[in-house]
Order: C-alpha cells, then sequence, then structure tokens
DNA sequence: CACCTAATTTACAACGATTGTTACTTACTA
DNA sequence: TAGTAAGTAACAATCGTTGTAAATTAGGTG
C-alpha cells in the first residue's frame, strides 16, 4: 500500500512543471489555498498544489496518495511537505486529520457532522448523516467532568466490493 | 510516553520468577487465560501473565503498558510476546484492540457494548454508556450496501486533570 | 526591478509502534 | 521420558511520521 522507493529528485525544478499542470494560480476565495494564505502562511506551489488535491478528492485521501497525486504533476514533491502542509491545513481547521485505525490518517474535507464507514480490509472511508439528534444524546455522564471537543461515530465492517470478494474468497 | 532502552534479557529463566509471583496458577474458568487453553493455544507462563495483567488493570493498557508490568515480575518477557498474545486474544473475541488515535492501540477488555471518552493530552480513554436506542439510530444509508460489524462512539477532548492543567497554563 | 529575510522545501536520518525471521526452548502428548 | 509442534527471545525490518540542517524561494522593500 505504501510505496518504499527512492525518492532523489533533482531540488529546485518544481515551479515550471507546475506551471504547465495550473492554468490559473489565483487561490479563489474560500478555497484551501486561501485559507493558507490569508493566515499568513506562504502560497507555494506545492501547497497550491496540495490544496488542489484535496478538494479534487471525491474521498479521504492518505498522506501517502496525495504525494502520488503530487509527485505525477510536480516530481521534486517531498512526503515531508505533504505532512507539513496537512498539519498546516488541520491546525487552521481547514481540514481534519482522522485515524480510523487502517495505519496512517486520513484528510478529511467534510467539516459538516457526519459519520463514518471505515472498510477493515481495503481502509476505505465513507461519509454518512448522522441524526443530529444523536449528537446530543451522546453525553458524558456528569461524574466524569470531561470537556467535550469532538464526537465521533464509526461503523466498521466489509463495504460492498470487499464483501463481495470475501465472499467468492469463502467459496472457492 | 514509550521506553525505547535495551531489552537485553538473558532468556530461559521467567518459570521460576512467575511462579515466586503468581500463587495460583489454575486458569479460573471464563478467565482469558482459560480462553485461550481451551482454544487450543497453550497455556505459557508468559500468555498466563499477560492475561491476569489485562484482567487486573483498572484502564486500557497499551502494549508497551502491559510489557512494562510484565518484565518487573518477569524480566525476560519480550515486547513481541506481548503483541503477539495480545493479537491471539483478539482473534479469540476474548479482547478489542482498539485505535484511538494517540499512537498505538489499547486492550479493551470490556466487551459490552459502550463508548470511549478519549483526553486528547494524555490518551487516557474512559467507557461511558452509550444508549441502545442510539446504536440502533446508526444505520447506514440502504443504497450504500455495507456490512457493518462494530459500532464505535468517541468522544474526543480533555479530561479534568489535563483541563485543569491546561487552565494553569494558559494563566502563566 | 533587484534585494532581503524569514518561511519553506528538500534530502536524509531518526523515531515510535508493530511485525518478520530464525534459532532456541518449552508445554503437552504418547 | 522423550518427541514434537508451538511458543519465545533476540534482532532486524517495516510503516507512518517527524526532526534536522542546508538550500531555495515567496513576498515585501527600496
Amino acid at each position: 500500500m505504501a510505496k518504499t522507493g527512492p525518492r532523489l529528485h533533482a531540488g529546485g525544478a518544481g515551479q515550471r512543471e507546475l506551471n504547465a499542470a495550473l492554468s490559473g494560480r489565483e487561490p479563489d476565495h474560500g478555497s484551501l489555498a486561501a485559507l493558507l494564505r490569508q493566515s499568513g502562511l506562504k502560497l507555494t506551489p506545492q501547497r497550491h498544489l496540495i490544496c488542489q488535491l484535496i478538494e479534487n478528492s471525491d474521498g479521504h485521501p492518505t498522506a501517502e496518495e496525495l504525494y502520488e497525486s503530487a509527485t505525477a504533476v510536480m516530481p521534486s514533491m517531498s512526503l515531508k511537505t505533504v505532512y507539513t502542509t496537512l498539519n498546516d491545513l488541520a491546525a487552521l481547521n481547514a481540514i481534519r486529520l482522522v485515524n480510523v485505525g487502517t495505519g496512517g490518517f486520513r484528510v478529511e474535507s467534510n467539516l459538516e457532522p457526519h459519520g463514518h464507514l471505515v472498510c477493515r480490509m481495503c481502509g476505505t472511508i465513507m461519509d454518512i448523516p448522522v441524526n443530529p439528534a444523536i449528537e446530543e444524546e451522546l453525553a458524558v455522564p456528569p461524574e466524569i467532568e470531561f470537556e467535550v471537543e469532538q464526537r465521533e461515530v464509526t461503523l466498521r465492517g466489509l463495504c460492498r466490493s470487499c464483501a463481495s470478494k470475501q465472499g467468492e474468497g469463502a467459496g472457492a
């Protein structure tokens, strides 16, 4: 699942490739890139690309997945930069980094309250709606004195394709 | 939090120390140790000790914590054995290994349905009751076709002592 | 537009948590 | 009591992530 090959790129040649890949470079307001800049961080091509990849990703990419997509466009991108940018975005509350126990966190760009379906075979995450009434029910017994900041609902099991794969496997 | 020092014990001298530490060695039925044996696995002194440590632990120990407790009594214990035993127990559904995103999983010996409070500073886990009615509400939209095996409710935030520590820190 | 400076990126090493490997040891059985 | 399959210990390796330090660059300034 994780590529561990050599990461030896000649440094310093990222700008050109990026411009070729990105038509316009103005950070639309409300975008992750715009958020980065507004918060005083420099909007480097690397960060801009990572923000775009997150916004265009359908699901919940891992750092490694983003890194692979990024290097396709900007071969000089380093994995460390991906991590740093993700942590920066998370610190700004622009994304969340969720750890669903599948090894490595995943980027969560949907900040609306919702739950997660996690496939224990392929690690895929899907968002599911959670009845707001439930959220309220999830209260802490008063004697515990715990400051709740975040509520998580996670359902684990098998996604459709993994369930069918497993069915086949058992049959054969 | 994790001890990384040398782990160079002379091997093969575990039996004696164990007998000194454990008064009786009959695995009470229903205990983790009994479960292990019933399932055809050998009940070694190492496994027996780990089972006891789990049963006597108040909370949700990490593998590392169990290892430290174990070596206090049986210095030859290896961390690998702790991991192996935990995985064996989990495979038997005698315990659950929960990953709450604090780095490393924790042992969960309470198999009744319940939720978790996780302190983001110290990593402490506390069990909380979850209204069974809520569990039922946590349904998957029918179009998704997902086989749910497990439901998790996790509330994250600060435990009392970390909240007060943080309050002091901000004030000073 | 050239320059300055602090922020950022990069390569690489290191870390924590966990697992693979292999030779030695031991629990159970005949 | 011996035989054998299973388990253990030591150690290296893996995965995901972060620390370090040197080189590069974004964005403001004259």
